[in-house]
RNA sequence: GGGCCUUUAGCUCAGUUGGUUAGAGCGCGCCUCUGAUAAGGGCGAGGUCUCAGGUUCGAGCCCUGAAAGGCCCA
């Protein structure tokens, strides 16, 4: 028997007991378990950081993940549900930096790197408890580890990661010490999600490192990087090209460069960075760029020509130059007395770089010429330092000039910059003023706004020093189209063959295949280290003596390589500072090898989970399982250049094999004002609160009925709306069947259940709106297929409302009649079972989307009447087709039937006669004789229209004129640039009822196009109709509709006897009887109403459960109401029976 | 500077291979139903499909160019 379903329902208090269902069944597992050993569906997720409560912009990705796992699912596949959690790196430094006040490098130091190591991976473990527990909330089914456990693990690994634990595995109980059960999170035997900073991940690290090392594409280098002084560690290319702007304002100063050997005459130099000017070596000035020689009061300067307007009052141009006629001139720079500028080879620890170098800054001070100088801002003419900026730089070396790197790793100034040493670089642009001033070299100074790099963690300002790091080379870019490459050339560059890989991939959207080569295309070399503390520790053990280095493998080799620090780091993860301890010893000189200090790039550990999560380095049988992945999915703005970079420059050096089949992104979330969420702005949502007050399944239906590739606006509108247009109706079908099955006693055939398609075969019915519904769920339900085959849930989402709308709003609204009438006839039962039977499968086909609402309902609906029932809706498999059930015919037919009552009511709309009051006729018209109205639909649109005939009109003259028009795709190609003609000719036609007639009756039409007689077929001419003035008629392409307005007396009798009847429903709905309470209904009224309940006495009664109708005054204990309408009154009072 | 995405009603968005009168939801106005009822339904107003060219008998859709907003890169 089915238990009630209220109409009114609270879906988040709803949802929070299916969650304790699902907690309680152990649903997820008993999932997992039904599906062990079927052809997988391999999806490999992404990592998320593990640094803070997740947002609402993860619920959307993790939605389509979850939607789709379900789908494949109950499509019969197995999968790994193994979520991931990013761990390593400089963003959970900063935060651990924040709650324990650091400021400084020193400060991690002086705390001491093994303990800060631990609060690193503490602040992970609480952090990925909290996204674990969001994520269950949202029903995003996963193989989750339990929160409290992760907890506990955090709790013991900061008081003392030595000491042993013992915790639950899918195999099993496992026992370790904490910190190395830490570092097997994830693993086969522990389960739950993967964590990058697992031994494995970090091994497998490891071994890619040392393939790329191998094949020679491992390198040191020396670079001018952008740098954050805070975070003192360089920044790669990823982290800096679009997060990492900000507008800012500086200081820009234009000084003078007095040219040697011309007395009075300097040149005109600008800059925004005044540091740099301390490390000052060249000049450069635009070849091909015309140059001016101004006068102004006794001195001589120049500049480009375009930029003249920045020069302060009147100047005399005395002559006009080309850039390249300045090449070699000298001058004198800015800080040539600072001892730095006086050092051989310049101010630089990297002395390789200079070792071929015998002059100084200031014997180097000379304009050069450089292709890409121009003059839209500045003067034409660029200061040039080498140790402080990337074209500097290159610059510098190919001139062989000498390096002044002037910064230390938190941008303070180093030894031989005179006044400037010890200062800090954000500190120094005033005091470089004050010597300009004092030296004479300032020309003017002025604020400057510009997009200025900043670090995306602190947003600290940048600073570019120069660096030895280390990379993994993407290879040569070719200046030719990669299909002309040779294989020679492509074996050489990395970067081509991950193209290749590229190219195998299916990319959703499509421009992301575009977008991912055009990446690589400009990829720098992959800068990987970085000079910090938490993070993989790059495996590359520097020779003290002679400087070779090598790259460790993985912890075996390590094993068998360390001669020092054994003992140190026995029972240790991988990281800083144990690892740190072990040396080994250099095969070339036999001196001791010592690890670089450096850590690496957190891409790193996200790309490698293809390998290190599925047994690359232990279960070979595992992995070839699955691996790749057939589906993978991330938000595009970044991802490029991260994940989906880094997952495929590591499959494609390690197996040279594209590591996903497809790859879904989706866009950004944004709140429903249109801008990004920020607290500050008052316009942010936080995921608990979103779930606490929308519900996840409306958040759910939100972000997949959303087009990926836009921006999803997110907010409680959205939201309102969502829960209005799809759930509550959703919700009122299933509530509406319920209350009536349950009071019929109505149950479902228990006979040859199958729990795998409850809902059992499509029913038989002769009733055309159950065939139609039947007919429309299977429609649905094959291209529903269809599109998730497709990775498509913005598909399903627009046939998925509308198919909602058909069932409520004409489904059960036509059916409602078969659901409340007293007998128990097998169109009743037929009713009941379609409805239920469209329910269930409905519910099912939403499973994966709205997995709770569709929970309760399959509880109720199933379970509360089969025994042997799955225990969960999500254990059932996907609804499949029943093409036998699929009737394109009847559905036209419906849409025309739906299409003719909507026209009728608003026929009736435009007349202003009320659907209440009965008419007698409606007259329709449809244009196309092929669609005859069948009986069943005839009976439908009179009672819709409350009228008493339907009548079928020939002569359309009656209602409309009409026109006659082409059928372009038949005539457009036969007459092609005639068309116009044709047209012109058909037009003349208007009124014309012969060619009509002509038509109707299928005969051939001739007409007269540019004196040549044309035959027309029926097939190729269409005619419109146009109501004629004068009658209620509506009319669309199809069908004109006209309603006869005359009320007669009788109508108007039963007019008012409906009116009667609502009176009274009204009445009991006060009175609070239930909907089968039959009553006593007495009443006193104007004669005229006396007569129309006489007259209808037999159908008020029926309609209002009224037993004793009564002619009198209501007695005191009645329920009573008086009320007037249409002049006339009417005094009620109802009681139980 | 280059590449990509977006631009359709007041707002948020659909719009299948080019085809006749471009749709929905919300909001607004009017009406209606009353056994889904703290719901439901109908009708209406509201559109230069960003702009300018082009291809075509025919363009919201295809091509070229421009503008605005966004993303990615240099």
């Amino acid at each position: 028997m089915f238990k009630k379903a209220s109409s009114t329902i609270n879906f988040v208090e709803q949802e929070h007991e299916v969650l304790e269902f699902w907690k309680s069944s152990d649903a997820f597992n008993k999932m997992r378990e039904l599906h062990k050993g079927q052809p997988t569906w391999s999806f490999q997720d992404g990592p998320i950081t593990a640094n803070n409560p997740m947002g609402v912009h993860h619920g959307w990705g993790r939605t389509y993940k979850d939607v789709f796992n379900r789908f494949w699912t109950m499509r019969g596949r197995e999968l790994r549900y193994q979520n991931g959690f990013d761990c390593q790196g400089l963003w959970v430094e900063v935060e651990v930096e924040k709650a324990l006040g650091f400021t400084t490098k020193k400060d991690i130091e002086d705390y001491g790197l093994a303990k800060f190591v631990l609060k690193c991976k503490e602040r992970v473990l609480r952090y990925a408890a909290v996204q674990t527990e969001q994520s269950v909330r949202l029903g995003y089914w996963m193989d989750w580890n339990d929160p409290q456990l992760l907890r506990e693990m955090a709790d013991k690994l900061v008081e003392d990661p030595t000491q042993v634990m013992t915790v639950p595995g899918p195999n099993g109980p496992v026992t370790d010490t904490v910190e190395q059960l830490v570092g097997r999170l994830g693993s086969a035997d522990l389960g739950g999600s993967y964590f990058t900073f697992s031994n494995e991940n970090n091994y497998m690290i490891w071994r890619f490192l040392k393939t790329c090392w191998e094949r020679g594409w491992l390198y040191q280098g020396a670079d001018v990087m952008p740098w954050c002084p805070r975070c003192a560690t360089g920044l790669s290319q990823h982290e800096i090209v679009t997060d990492g702007y900000d507008e800012l304002t500086h200081i820009s100063v234009t000084l003078r460069f007095p040219l040697r050997g011309r007395s009075g005459e300097s040149l005109l130099v600008w800059t925004t960075t005044p540091w740099t000017l301390t490390s000052n070596v060249a000049a450069a000035v635009g070849p091909e760029l015309t140059y001016v020689k101004v006068k102004q009061g006794d001195e001589i300067f120049y500049l480009s020509k375009g930029t003249t307007h920045m020069l302060k009052g009147t100047f005399e141009v005395l002559a006009e130059l080309k850039g390249s006629e300045m090449e070699g001139w000298v001058y004198d720079g800015p800080f040539d007395e600072l001892e730095a500028a006086n050092m051989i080879g310049g101010r630089t620890e990297l002395r390789d770089l200079v070792k071929d170098v015998r002059i100084n800054a200031v014997q180097a001070h000379q304009v050069i010429l450089w292709d890409d100088v121009g003059d839209a801002e500045g003067t034409g003419i660029v200061h040039i330092a080498p140790g402080c900026g990337a074209e500097d730089f290159k610059l510098g070396r190919e001139h062989g000039f000498p390096m002044l790197a002037p910064l230390d790793e938190e941008g303070v100034f180093l030894s031989h910059f005179g006044f400037f040493t010890g200062m800090h670089v954000s500190e120094v642009a005033p005091h470089v003023f004050k010597a300009l001033e004092e030296n004479g070299r300032m020309y003017k100074v002025e604020n400057y706004t510009h997009r200025y790099p900043t670090c995306w963690r602190c947003k600290t300002e940048l600073v570019f020093r120069l660096v030895d790091e280390w990379y993994v080379s993407m290879g040569e870019t070719y200046d030719k189209p990669r299909e002309e490459l040779t294989s020679a050339e492509k074996d050489r560059s990395l970067r081509y063959q991950i193209m290749d890989v590229v190219d195998q991939i299916r990319w959703i959207p499509e421009f992301g295949h575009a977008r991912e080569l055009d990446w690589l295309k400009n990829m720098h070399d992959w800068m990987i280290s970085k000079k910090r503390y938490w993070g993989l520790a790059l495996p590359i053990w520097v020779c003290g003596s002679c400087k070779h280095y090598e790259v460790i493998g993985d912890d075996i080799e390590l094993k068998e390589r360390a001669v020092e620090g054994r003992d140190q780091f026995e029972g240790h993860t991988p990281h800083r500072p144990y690892v740190d301890a072990i040396k080994i010893s250099c095969p070339k000189c036999g001196a001791l090898m010592k690890r670089i200090s450096d850590v690496g790039n957190p891409w790193l550990d996200a790309g490698i989970v293809s390998f290190s999560t599925i047994g690359y380095r232990n279960d070979l049988t595992n992995w070839r399982k699955w691996y790749p992945a057939d589906w993978i999915s991330e938000s595009f703005p970044g991802q490029f250049r991260n994940w989906f970079y880094s997952l495929l420059v590591m499959a494609t050096v390690l197996d040279n094999t594209p590591p996903f089949r497809q790859v879904f992104s989706y866009a950004s979330l944004l709140a429903e004002d249109g801008r990004e969420m920020h607290k500050s702005w008052g316009n942010s949502i936080e995921f608990n609160e979103a779930a606490d007050k929308m519900g996840v399944d409306v958040m759910r239906w939100m972000y997949c009925s959303q087009k990926p590739e836009n921006n999803l606006l997110f907010g409680y509108n959205k939201a309102e709306e969502v829960r209005r247009g799809f759930l509550i109706p959703l919700w009122n079908v299933y509530s509406f069947f319920v209350t009536y099955a349950t009071m019929d006693g109505w149950q479902p055939n228990t006979q040859g259940f199958d729990p795998q398609t409850p809902e059992g075969a499509t029913p038989l019915s002769d009733n055309p709106l159950d065939r139609w519904i039947l007919a429309r769920l299977n429609d649905i339900t094959g291209r529903v297929n269809e599109a998730l085959e497709n990775s498509d849930s913005f598909a399903v989402t627009l046939m998925i409302e509308p198919f909602v709308e058909d069932l409520t709003n004409w489904y059960v609204r036509r059916s409602r009649r078969r659901f409340w009438k007293s007998e128990h006839d097998a169109d009743k039962n037929t009713a009941y079972a379609t409805l239920y039977h469209v329910l269930v499968k409905f519910s099912r086909l939403l499973a994966p989307f709205v997995p709770f609402v569709t929970e309760v309902m399959y509880q109720n609906l199933v379970r509360s009447i089969y025994e042997n029932a799955y225990e969960s809706i999500h254990l059932t498999n996907y609804p499949q087709i029943d093409e036998n059930a699929l009737d394109g015919e009847l559905v036209v037919q419906m849409n025309l039937g739906r299409r003719i009552a909507s026209l009728g009511l608003g026929a009736r709309a435009s007349a202003n006669l009320k659907v209440r009051q009965p008419l007698s006729r409606v007259l329709v018209y449809t244009a196309d004789q092929k669609y005859q109205l069948p009986d069943f639909l005839v009976e439908i649109i009179r009672d819709e229209l409350n009228v008493k005939f339907f009548e079928t009109v020939l002569q359309a003259e009656k209602l409309v004129s009409y026109r006659i028009l082409p059928n372009n795709k038949l005539l457009g190609p036969r007459f092609g640039s005639r068309f116009p003609a044709l047209k012109e000719a058909l037009t003349k036609l208007q009124g014309d009822s012969s060619a009509h007639k002509a038509i109707a009756n299928n005969e051939s039409l001739k007409v007269i196009v540019n004196d040549e007689v044309v035959e027309l077929s029926s097939e190729e001419v269409l005619v419109e109709t146009q109501p004629v003035e004068g009658l209620a008629v509506q009319s669309d392409q199809l069908v004109t509709v006209a309603i006869d307005s005359v009320i007669t007396p009788e109508l108007k009798l039963e007019g008012l006897a409906r009116e009667f009847v609502r009176r009274v429903q009204d009445l009991r709905k006060t009175a609070d009887f239930e909907i089968s309470d039959r009553i006593r209904l007495v009443y006193s009224a104007t004669p005229k109403l006396t007569q129309a309940v006489n007259e209808f006495s037999k159908y008020i009664k029926n309609e209002t459960l009224t037993l004793e109708l009564v002619a009198g005054e209501p007695s005191p204990q009645m329920t009573q109401i008086v009320s007037e309408f249409d002049g006339e009154t009417v005094k009620l009072g109802v009681e139980k029976l």
